[in-house]
DNA sequence: CGGCAACTGTCTGCTTCAAGACAGATACCC
DNA sequence: GGGTATCTGTCTTGAAGCAGACAGTTGCCG
């Protein structure tokens, strides 16, 4: 990939703004790009992590499975979040799984390298420092989830803020495309596939959201998200 | 308190082993020592967060509570943690509670100050960086629990990690004390007191602990991990 | 454009566990 | 040292939601 176009992309990624051009030129020449289609593996659990991953676009699912094969999704990476930072948290290896969910693309960088950015930069290590703190509160929140919500307003919950995440907003009526598959509804919400799917057509039939295969529609999202 | 005892407190805090003492000097200086006793709450959901905490002795639970009043514990702490590190994680409120669960003595500090401290000190600041990140495994760990294991298996797993961390090893005989609350335990599970209750006294039964209100002690630490 | 793989929809029984109720034990403290 | 608050023990009922089975649907790929 041309220098330049990876140079445009971390300018305009999230915890890189404000950074000086110097210091940007620097990052792009130890990054390196990629491409990844749907399904595809970016590290497995047990791997060695010694890389931190950014994502340009796309979306990607941070997961654990257990011995019988039953998966429960921890997070959903979209575009300009970063991933992989258990390696600068002191985990030589990954106890989790990314995997791609919706084609991506993704900037790669060596830990030590990034380590040695944030010693350096104090600007942009709170920022990485705020990032993590982000994700502490939203695995967080997660269990609080699990433990004092039920199916239902977990699923509702989900699909208020997939849809306020990624979605846009067109005249009043929140839309996401493409959306998701039950299965991938049941691993974020920590339910079964049978559950979602029920869910769902309730709602539908409520009139509270409109769904297919390719889109997810909300015309009051407050009303939705008051649910959850 | 004498500036000495706190000098010395510090040396021992594990996560300021190998810093000089001149910072060491400079930390004493900025903070102050306290006692708390047995359900003293050191702060609240809502409140500013712009402490740092060290624990010196005892234990402190972080918790959340629902709008009806359940509980689930997120996190216990044992002496030589820190703990509030949300103050640095870039987050203005807290959304945990922390309460005090066995009489502790606490070391506290102004986050601007410690993040001061982290930026001049490189070694410091990867310290705390591998502190959050055992922080954001025990998280994830505890979601996957949540969805893979049964009510028995979490509260095993828990009770073998409690006596591992907090209890003594004496002549092939694990024990700590005091013990826990089965209103604690649940909270720290999330299931119920009265389910807390019968696994207790069914693994009594079968032999594999033994416990009153003040002690917990296990023979053999090693099959009852197997359970968990 | 036809066939196969992945996904959706629906019904059923079964298991786990929460939650209420209440009696009994413990210990704290004035 | 007696009274009160907190903690433990046990039973019973009910609901939530998982899991299996299987038919129907969609859409992708050769």
């Amino acid at each position: 990939m041309a220098e330049k176009t990876k140079l445009w992309f971390l300018q305009n990624f999230n915890l890189f703004k404000e950074l000086d051009e110097s210091t940007l030129i620097e990052i792009a020449n130890v990054s390196r790009m990629d491409t990844t289609r749907k399904r595809e593996v970016i590290y497995f659990p047990e791997e060695s992590s010694n890389t931190i991953y950014m994502l340009k676009q796309g979306k990607i699912k941070i997961s654990r499975i257990s011995p019988d094969g039953q998966t429960v999704t921890l997070a959903l990476i979209g575009p300009g979040e970063i991933f992989g930072e258990s390696a600068i948290l002191g985990q030589s290896t990954h106890e989790n799984i990314a995997e791609v969910v919706e084609e991506a693309t993704v900037c790669a960088m060596d830990k030590d390298t990034f380590q040695g950015l944030l010693e350096k930069n104090n600007a942009l290590s709170r920022r990485v420092q705020v990032h993590i703190g982000d994700r502490m509160r939203k695995v967080e929140s997660k269990i609080e989830d699990l433990v004092f919500k039920d199916a239902r307003q977990r699923v509702v919950g989900f699909l208020s803020q997939y849809i306020r995440s990624f979605g846009k907003e067109m005249i009043d009526i929140w839309e996401v495309r493409p959306f998701l598959t039950h299965q991938d509804i049941a691993e974020l919400t920590a339910t079964s596939r049978q559950t979602v799917n029920a869910i769902l057509n309730e709602l539908k039939t409520e009139e509270k959201i409109d769904y297919s295969r390719q889109f997810l529609r909300v015309s009051n999202l407050a009303e939705l998200e008051s649910l959850g």
